[in-house]
DNA sequence: ATATTTTAATATACTAGTATGGTAGTTGAT
DNA sequence: ATCAACTACCATACTAGTATATTAAAATAT
């Protein structure tokens, strides 16, 4: 019962992440079924914290829970995906303007060290810690405009993204054109020019749009 | 146990419903004491699909669950009711925008119906009814851009708005004016007039922007 | 009397077992 | 051989009881 606990919080919260890290990973590929049972038995915990943890992840739609039957790893589906850049897109664009205004040097600091180490790691080519630190300049703009809770939901709301971008992750990923927006962002941010740092903002967003239809046709199972 | 179960889904979607309308309506206060006990003994169920709604209800920020230790009814957070606000403006005007192209033939006849009924609750002064209308009317805007899940999404997040909303729902509603803009918003859209649409949707929203300040100054104790 | 420790109560967190419904495989009739 | 009915199995849904941590009250020491 007692074994590698690696939770901080409980035990519900441990199996979510562990489970949809897991989905998130390929480890679990869509389509696949999966129950509460062999999970609950895989990490050592009861079936009560699995199912909660199951609950949550089905609103998210990475489950899909069909009552009194089972549990399928969801398919991807593309329509989520767009409603998820949709909705990043138009948000992220409104708080690169918001963030002309409210950015305070403490933050502005934050975002150059952010930005510096972003450039290290391009020299070094640690690209999963550059992946992070992408992460991290988009949230720190969020933070700047005092909407944590939107920043969330924007990730949760991009997940079946997120799959797909694993899939693409090995692949021919322009860090530099990447690195180089976010500086670009930066600078218009801290000269507060909101109409310069939007177009920026746009740009940059579009970059990563995924070639989703041929995936699709490629791994035509693995989509809804 | 097989009492006036007027259930269609499980027994835990049931609990969330009920409570979470308890808490918009404010049979529940924001600040009190609840307990998963309590409720199911009121609703004549076990404690698992209550504490399953609590989560959810958790999630949304209704609820707050002190581990251990006990749950409340969460105070309003006027920074949450801003981010509420803020993703609502810039989605729905984005959405605005592209309904101006995606609209079809049977969705403008939808439309024009909601409108028509509208029109009808004012002569007839079923303010309640309008209310639905209100939220229907945009509803289908995101239904006509295929973003369904966004609006779902929106409505959450506004969840401490809407208690806002209740508590000033008698008074001084002006609802001839929401009228007036759905028809303008309407007929820019089907003529496909994208910039003006999106002018009169944020003339729209902004109108029922609610005197917060005032609110938190005269009920204190229901502010975080 | 006050501060600290102990204890009892009570809330959520978790475990385990039962109920219920859906599904696939098998059996039987045509 | 095909199709319908039956049956056995297994999934989630729910119930009930135990574990554990927090909190506040009671007892003790200073």
């Amino acid at each position: 019962m007692i074994s590698k606990i690696e939770f901080v919080g409980s035990t519900r919260d441990y199996v979510y992440r562990k489970v949809k890290d897991q989905i998130i990973n390929w480890d679990y590929k869509p389509g696949v079924k999966i129950s509460e049972k062999e999970i609950a038995d895989k990490l050592n915990v009861s079936r009560t914290p699995v199912r909660e943890a199951f609950l949550q992840l089905a609103q998210e739609e990475l489950l899909k829970i069909v009552p009194q039957s089972g549990t399928i790893v969801s398919k991807i589906d593309l329509e989520l995906v767009e409603e998820g850049r949709f909705t990043r897109e138009h948000i992220e664009k409104a708080i690169t303007r918001e963030a002309c205004e409210k950015l305070d040097d403490n933050q502005l600091i934050l975002l150059k060290t952010n930005i510096a180490m972003q450039e290290f790691c391009i020299e070094k080519g640690s690209h999963s810690r550059l992946f992070q630190l992408d992460e991290e300049f988009h949230q720190i703009l969020f933070d700047v405009c005092n909407k944590k809770r939107t920043w969330e939901l924007i990730r949760k709301m991009n997940s079946h993204f997120d799959r797909l971008r694993v899939l693409r992750l090995a692949r021919n990923h322009n860090w530099n054109i990447v690195v180089d927006q976010h500086k670009e962002i930066f600078t218009y941010i801290s000269q507060s020019k909101p109409d310069l740092a939007e177009v920026k903002m746009e740009e940059h967003i579009k970059l990563v749009i995924v070639e989703k239809e041929e995936l699709k046709i490629k791994y035509p199972e693995y989509f809804k």
